[in-house]
Parts: C-alpha cells; sequence; structure tokens
DNA sequence: TATTGGATCGCC
DNA sequence: GCGATCCAATAG
C-alpha cells in the first residue's frame, strides 16, 4: 500500500512548528478502520506552538490530555471537545517540545463513499471541511492517540505527488480560539474548494 | 467535589 | 445566532 518512496523520515517533523504546518499542506492522510481505508489532501492546518502560544493546549504544560504534544514529531494527537467532537493534530519538534499542527481540511480521494456515509452528507466538499468533520470522516478518535505516524497501520502519511509552491499557500488568522489571535498560523492551499472557510478580507 | 468553558457543528 | 453535550482543567 506505502511504496516505498513514499516512506517520511522522522525528520521531516522535527521542524518549527509553523513551517511543519506549511509542509503538511498537499500531503495525504490515511486511516484504515476494520479493514476500510479513508482519508484525502490536507488542504488546511494551523500550528500550536506551546512554548510561544497561548491558544496551545500545552502553554501551561504537561497534562493527561496534552502529553502527546510532547512526544517525538511524527505522532498524532488526537482530543475530545465540546462534548461531542475530535480533533486531530500531528505532533512537531523534538520531544520535550510541546507542539503540534492541527488538521483542518482535507481534500477527499479514498473511500470517498464511506466517508459521505459516515457524515450523513451527499456532498464530497462536505466530508472534511472542517477539524471536527475531518475526525469523523476518517473515524480518528481517541483510541488512535498517540499513534507514530511512521510505523502505524492505522493512520499514516503519503507524500504529495507534486510539491507546492511557495505562492499557492495562504496564511490567516486561526479560527475559534479566544488567546493569540493575532498570530497567523493558519495556512490553506489557495483557492482550494476544500477548505473550511476563506477569511473575508482576502 | 463543583464549576466552567472549549482548536465545533448543524440547525434555526 | 444558538443549543447540543461532556470532559479536562481549575478552583475550592
Amino acid at each position: 500500500m506505502v511504496k516505498k518512496k513514499d516512506k517520511i523520515s522522522r525528520s521531516f517533523f522535527l521542524t518549527p512548528t509553523v513551517l511543519l504546518a506549511k509542509k503538511l499542506l498537499g500531503w495525504q492522510i490515511f486511516t484504515k478502520i476494520n479493514g476500510v481505508i479513508t482519508g484525502g489532501i490536507i488542504v488546511e492546518t494551523e500550528a500550536y506552538h506551546g512554548p510561544t502560544d497561548e491558544a496551545c493546549h500545552c502553554h501551561y504544560g504537561k497534562t493527561k490530555r496534552n502529553e502527546v504534544m510532547f512526544k517525538e514529531g511524527g505522532h498524532l494527537y488526537v482530543y475530545f471537545t465540546y462534548g461531542m467532537h475530535y480533533c486531530a493534530n500531528i505532533v512537531a519538534e523534538k520531544e520535550g517540545i510541546g507542539a503540534a499542527v492541527l488538521l483542518r481540511a482535507l481534500e477527499p480521494t479514498v473511500g470517498i463513499e464511506t466517508m459521505l456515509r459516515r457524515r450523513k452528507v451527499r456532498e464530497i466538499k462536505d466530508i472534511a471541511n472542517g477539524p471536527a468533520k475531518l475526525c469523523q470522516a476518517l473515524k480518528l478518535t481517541s483510541k488512535l492517540n498517540g499513534e507514530d505516524l511512521l510505523s502505524s497501520s492505522r493512520v499514516w502519511l503519503v507524500k504529495p505527488r507534486r510539491v507546492l509552491k511557495s505562492q499557492e499557500i495562504q496564511c490567516a488568522e486561526r479560527i475559534g480560539i479566544s488567546k493569540a489571535k493575532d498570530l497567523p498560523w493558519r495556512f490553506f492551499i489557495k483557492d482550494n474548494k476544500f477548505v473550511s472557510v476563506y477569511p473575508k478580507h482576502l
């Protein structure tokens, strides 16, 4: 399934979080749940960097919930929120730094029928245009919290077919946070119709 | 042990 | 615009 040339090295994730958030655009993420593979192209991300970012779950240190964010880059951090939703992040930077990239939207590519059913929607653009929708489509739950994307058979990444040009990436302020609103740490692929929301000022 | 509010979504 | 719905974090 995963071709050898598509294998990722650990060092890919050991970069500054904001840079990783940009580098992940265009990569594909897949899950295999009960033998069913679903996934798509990452088109929107947000960076959360504990040491410098008040909006990050681990800005005030390690807790039971956020401990995965302190692992070495390349692990999966899934948390439960609003009493009903999951959100998925890819851990960044070296072990001991609490930082991760939130996956906000996918362009669906594999298992589209399954994802439409899981999401109870009819349109492909409604499958994963938001962080909790993405998790529902791929069945990313707390069962997958802490998985290593380099070795897991349940969740993994695949390299882009084509590297994005820098002018294809746009940045904006992050969505849904109350602290550190001024940091422009949301990144998305320009003109991609699977992005969750476009900023009004662009 | 009690309280509070959240990296959201979908319907009104 | 607002309610759903519940857990983690914090305060007491």
